[in-house]
DNA sequence: GATGAATGAGTTTTCATTCAT
DNA sequence: CATGAATGAAAACTCATTCAT
């Protein structure tokens, strides 16, 4: 199971291009392999099986984004400002790659339980993310300290999520990254009609 | 093409019953039947093919849901109240039926773009009336008149679904219902410690 | 069994036209009862199942045509009036009723052998009546007495069927009945290039 | 889609062996594969479904009979010799392959119309080097040169298949090779008892 | 006699994966 | 390392026929 090698992130890109083209449901391994420019069966010397090319796919993208995206809330100091880099990084990141939007936003979500609970292994680095803001803005002072941060997560992970998805369902008609601000004050502050805070 | 009769009701839960139980990609027609104590040939004289039987579990199951809803909100004088109202009935709605939660929640999910669209089609209902709080809110004074209401819609519903999918794949360990007010003050409020508590 | 009665004849008629219509792999039995006004299961009154249907339909509409045939072939004295005879109200039959010919020529050919088989039977009859023509030719000495009688009867209708089911497929574009002259003056004189015409 | 290699060929023989021993309603792909001795999805790496298999059967097993047939015309220089050679190529044809005979005769006969109609794009073929020897004649002056060439090409093409028909039929009783003579005979100088010519 | 709701057997085709070369 | 031909399991849907009313 070689894990590296030109042919390997070949057959990664092949795979978003195809599923996002085609969809899920018609992305057979074949046109995969073809895409790459590879053999059939040269995939099964990279991965093990279809199921761990998806995960692979999903964890190549986005295990990469995580990282970056953790090195730059380090740079901010405060709260606040992380959430608008996460929520602004997050959103940045789909824009850049249509094509990878669709992927992760549409196609690889209607799978399988198994390789959901795979990819939702992948994406609890991303919520320990959103976890550590938010107990830096409860620790400053910033967030509310009687709130429940897993359902505080739950609602910046959801909105995000469904802002992204919505966009991708409307074929990126708008512009995404614009939306970072606002969604971010509309996190921090409700939908209340208080002074501003932001 | 039968759309009642108390064949009909049987079949629709019986699809709930083998979905929930068995997950989408095991649950064939002929297993629904079965457990609907019909032959499977019953099924095509009440849905055109099973894509339009899954349509119609989550027409019939939210469906009323979505009316009886409007109608509570009807009753309900605030926007503040009304918001709460929909939150609270959402997860009384998947608490009641812990099979039903788990078709809507995950099962549904991983169905092709076509089945998903028309699903999509009834969530609409369900949407519009987010919107019609939001309005309301607005005019009366309590929500933010500069807020983007799509973008709040979208945080609402994030927020809504991403906590009751959570408590789902956390095999309803904890209580739902008894979030529906800590997300509501969150989603009003946001993060920020600010002095009042709706 | 009823094998009378004015719902066995709109039966009859109804596969017919639905057969002609929608073509024979499309003529389900409830289309048919639909287009006779009948109940599904008042078929079966009638019919024992869908094959003694289609054979019914060729019994009663080739039955009493080739009784028909009979009796206008007696009154003709000669052989060769009789062969004219015989194809002309065979091209006049297929003529009359467009709808008949696409059942006979076309669709009841795409059938089990069992069924065929049965037809077979019906059409023995027909063929008993080019026989006696051809023995009565032979007695005449108009007729080559030395000719395989069975050849000669399969050349007669070999030729004839082919003719018709060329017209039909082509959409019945040109006119049959006309053609009956010259088919038959090619069966008595064959291709060579005689003296004699008949 | 590949056309060639030795598992085409035994793909196709193996079909006809199963329609002619089965029926073409009894014949299904699984059972075929088994005969050839391949998988049931090998038969689709050669065919794009059950329907191309059927016409690559026929077309096969036809489209080379009738080079070959063309070709041996080219080398008789009379029309009479023509026909005479059509004729017993044809029944030779079918003589020495039995199977083949009650496939072409009776079994694929019993297809859809789309089906029967690529099969009539091969017969065209066939059709054709009847119509040139039909011209010749008339050319060189031993046929009818009033006569209408397209009754003529029905009468010799209805007269061939009726007579090969009622063999199978006949379950390959008689000796079919030895006919052709006197059907020949027949086609040329008609019923009539005109003195011999052939 | 007439109805029509219900039955349930039966088949083509796809595609992830293997393994001989 | 790489290939790609071959495998074979698995499921939605149709429709002739029945029988309780």
């Amino acid at each position: 199971m070689k894990r590296k090698g030109p042919k390997y992130d070949k057959i990664i890109d092949a795979a978003v291009s195809v599923i996002a083209m085609h969809g899920y449901h018609q992305s057979q391994v074949s046109k995969i392999a073809k895409q790459a420019s590879v053999a059939d069966g040269t995939i099964y010397l990279y991965f093990k099986n279809k199921e761990d090319l998806l995960v692979s796919v999903f964890n190549e993208k986005m295990g990469s984004f995580i990282e970056r995206t953790g090195e730059e809330l380090r740079e901010k100091s405060s709260a606040i400002e992380k959430l608008s880099t996460l929520i602004d990084m997050h959103f940045r990141l789909l824009d850049d790659d249509h094509e990878l939007s669709i992927v992760t936003q549409l196609e690889l979500r209607q799978t399988n339980r198994a390789l959901r609970a795979k990819i939702g292994e992948v994406l609890k680095r991303y919520l320990v993310l959103i976890d550590i803001i938010l107990q830096e803005g409860m620790n400053e002072g910033v967030f509310n300290q009687h709130m429940d941060t897993r359902l505080a997560r739950q609602m910046i992970f959801g909105t995000i999520d469904e802002t992204a998805t919505n966009w991708v369902m409307n074929d990126h008609r708008y512009n995404l990254p614009k939306l970072a601000q606002p969604v971010h004050q509309m996190l921090v502050n409700g939908l209340s009609n208080n002074a501003d805070v932001s």
